[in-house]
DNA sequence: CAGTTAATTAACGTTCTGGTTAAATAATAG
DNA sequence: CTATTATTTAACCAGAACGTTAATTAACTG
């Protein structure tokens, strides 16, 4: 794996399962235990996510007697935003028109920080670039 | 690897010489062996970068005679940036703060386009977090 | 058609991921 | 000290990711 913080960043959103539990996190701290209850995998595996989410600096973790506390960091984040930057100045409206778009579509569907994203948000890949210039965009093989 | 669209474009954004490709691919649309050139992995290594880059929606591939051309894409980059969203809104000011520096970070050393993102932007994690509750936040072992 | 250029697919090896169960560690409670 | 609760580490496995080289496909060129 590649060990810049973009990347780790990146690879820790990667998997549903991490992103529920930062999702679990913005409503405040919490226990390994109570993390891992909404999932049915096993208490190691959840130890071993928060391992990697902890490694990307995407939460800090402390301790209260003998529990492990897990709390969500910004840092990592503000980074992907910074990042999504340079795209949003380059692709310019259509970019902010869909993410406005896709946030709305996102906060009808229930509680919006609940998510194991396993939707597709179909009906806006591909509808916004007007811009053709050289190829016939179809799909190989 | 999870199927859902985010998983796809998080983890397909994990690879540096994926992001280095995308970051080309502001300037424009590029064909494979342009896209190859600045690295010194195989073409057949590029050919399945780009396939997993066109899987995760953030590239459109189009053919003019033998070339295949690439063209960035922003329908994942807007999903990121809604995903983003949600937590903007929850940490609130510390992460467009966190974010605004990061840009500028980002801004001064070259082209801010041209990156492959191997650095560490230190100095910014963990200083922004004045809202102690719980633990001790220190590290385990 | 034969040859050249561009790109992909096939086959293969190595390393990383994400899960499991069993054992070990940490801290509290009796 | 012993037991209990919370969490991590160890050992293991299956499958995915990412690289390689060799072969194949696609499209143009003479």
């Amino acid at each position: 794996m590649a060990t810049d913080t973009l990347s780790l960043t990146f690879s820790a959103l990667a998997d549903p399962t991490r992103r529920a539990i930062l999702a679990r996190l913005a409503d405040g701290e919490a226990t390994v235990t109570e993390l891992a209850e909404p999932f049915e995998i096993s208490l190691p595996a959840i130890s071993r996510h928060l391992k990697v989410l902890e490694t990307s600096g995407l939460i800090s973790r402390g301790r209260s007697a003998q529990w492990r506390t897990s709390r969500l960091e910004p840092a990592p984040l503000a980074e992907v935003n910074a990042y999504l930057e340079t795209y949003r100045r380059f692709l310019g409206s259509s970019f902010d028109r869909l993410a406005e778009h896709l946030r709305r579509v996102q906060e009808e569907s229930g509680h919006p920080l609940d998510d194991t994203h396993g939707d597709r948000t179909a009906d806006t890949t591909r509808t916004t670039t007007p811009t053709r210039t050289t190829d016939t965009d179809e799909d190989e093989r």
